[in-house]
DNA sequence: AGCGCTATTGGGAGCGCTCCCAGTGGGAGC
DNA sequence: GCTCCCACTGGGAGCGCTCCCAATAGCGCT
């Protein structure tokens, strides 16, 4: 902080006067608007420099009605949900996207029901152009404070029961698909199933992906064995798994970090991994790669499932009309499985 | 989206006219300030649900040139250093404690010339209320930026080579210092340290501290074995520190991630852990737990990391002058050492 | 020289809200 | 009964920028 100089800073009056030309000429200058003569837009150009001048964007927002940033947010019971690196990787490719189109990124954790009502002003005082909207659980509050946005929302992830009309999601059920493919393509028939949160679309799409596998495979799926995303929460799955079905031998898990805690589970079983049950996780995050042994996993193209929502809401901030996107997963192989 | 109603968003002066008050009393009723009679107020207010008037924000921040957000941006040479979990958890405790003094969070990847641009006009044209800087290196181009910076700036970590005016930083001489001392006390005398990034304080510091307890413990130091914090760097110091070091039997890695990298190289090279090699981290994050074995880690807490740097940060911005802040850090012990 | 056009130009009205300030009115104090 | 004080009120001037629009200036042609 300069305290040097407490001056305010200039205004477009300035450079007005300094350049000896009308506002508007200044203004299309700075804006660089055609109409704007070659000489006047040099005398504007010098008398920016000379006062150091910057654009109020404040006052823009108010003449313009855009505030030049749209928001993401992540819905969630706590804010430990954000400590998931699905979010960075996502954060990543949304900023990336949104600087090319010069907007600002506003993160907001709607954890709490203060956080929910501030994401509500929000969007209800227009304070972003555009939302995107994160992790919405069944019957989220957040869901219809959407329908009733004056403002453009993309989703990211369908929410559970209703199909949006702009979102961005990852084929859940062809991924689910395809790790429980490969496990039954390595012999193994009795796959079970730890799944993520059944009140979330994605947790319920991965269950039907590998149901789907499995009576395709004319073998019996195993009911949802239920975790929460997190890693005790794989642990603890797997370790009611090995209870109540001792001979089970493949595992397809809904997310790494639970794929990472029936590896921990099994290995304190002392199972061998991939000898005595393989396992297949989701996500491919980097703890899949560190697990031991490393996991098998659905890769899902996180940064592009930012970058795309991020498109698609700028797309319908510039008043077009995007179709949803749902972008493909692969398998990755490694050791697990 | 609802498209049914096109109409303008009602403004201040239409709540005015149909409470039958002026504008001021209006603006006065609605923000809670004195001088409003108990009848006004609440027509006021009655005027306010009818009409679903919402405050624009963008107006307010023009009239009182204030912006209602404050801005956390993370350097970086590119942005995938925004993966580590380590942001995500700092992020938690800024966005609560920026929630409580109603601010907006906005995210800045300064990992590009364009974004740094970016973030160098949103100061420069006051676009925020304040500044969190995050991660710089040395010779950051964002140093120069905060110190020209007319609105609030604190660090988080402080810089290579300069100390600023506010800050907060987590003890990371320190954290080291115990991290090392405990594996001497464990009979480890060939203690090595894989670094971070030398570029970074902490980096430098957690190596300082290493240094001095080996020195204090009469043991001779191994020269820095930089890694830049990832995995992959971290396994290979290990690998390389084996073949320069067969002989090294403890390990202070400076952070969780190449902790773990360490782990994988020993295992790849059928070292035990801890028996042949005890091995510390640093950050305490979900890998350090998830790590086989788990790993012994200095714990720094990053959520009172964001949530002081943002409750610093509202000081500033209320015209307070707050004291810089160093966070204590402490050992958790697992089995890998 | 007169005409129709187009490229520029500058004036000025907002955008929606805050806040300074000069009233207003009534009750307390004398 | 008459000041004095003070809790209210409402008018109006900004905050700094965009953009519509009328006005002006060239300019090539007929």
């Amino acid at each position: 902080m300069a305290e040097d100089a407490p001056r305010r800073q200039p205004t477009l009056d300035e450079v007005t006067e300094l350049a000896g030309v009308s506002r508007s000429v200044a203004s299309r200058a700075i804006n660089n608007a055609p109409h704007v003569s070659r000489a006047k837009r040099e005398a504007v150009e010098r008398a920016v420099r000379q006062l150091g001048y910057v654009p109020n964007p404040t006052a823009r927002a108010l003449a313009t009605r855009q505030t030049g940033a749209a928001a993401l947010v992540v819905s969630g019971e706590d804010p430990s949900i954000f400590a998931d690196p699905f979010f960075a990787q996502v954060i990543v490719g949304a900023s990336a996207a949104l600087e090319e189109a010069d907007l600002h990124l506003m993160l907001c954790l709607a954890a709490s029901d203060r956080s929910r009502k501030r994401v509500e002003g929000l969007v209800r005082s227009k304070g972003a152009d555009g939302v995107m909207l994160m992790a919405l659980r069944e019957d989220d509050p957040l869901a219809r404070m959407a329908e009733e946005a004056e403002i453009p929302v993309v989703f990211g992830g369908r929410p559970v029961g209703t199909v949006p009309r702009w979102y961005v999601d990852v084929d859940n059920v062809g991924g689910a698909r395809e790790a429980t493919e490969y496990l039954v393509s390595r012999g193994r028939t009795r796959v079970a199933a730890i799944c993520g949160r059944l009140d979330t679309e994605a947790g319920r799409a991965r269950y039907r992906g590998y149901r789907d596998a499995m009576l395709a495979a004319g073998l019996g799926p195993f009911p949802p064995q239920e975790g929460d995303f997190t890693e005790p929460s794989g642990a603890a799955a797997m370790a009611a798994l090995l209870v109540n079905h001792p001979d089970v031998d493949g595992v397809f898990a809904a997310n790494d970090n639970m794929g990472a805690g029936a590896l921990r589970a099994l290995r304190e079983a002392g199972r061998l991994v991939p000898a005595d049950v393989a396992v297949v996780g989701f996500d491919d995050l980097a703890v899949a790669q560190i697990a031991d042994p490393p996991l098998t996993t659905v890769h899902q193209p996180l940064t592009a499932f930012g970058r795309e929502m991020a498109r698609m809401l700028v797309a319908l901030i510039s008043g077009q009309d995007p179709s949803p996107l749902i972008l493909p997963t692969h398998l990755v192989t490694r050791a697990s499985a």
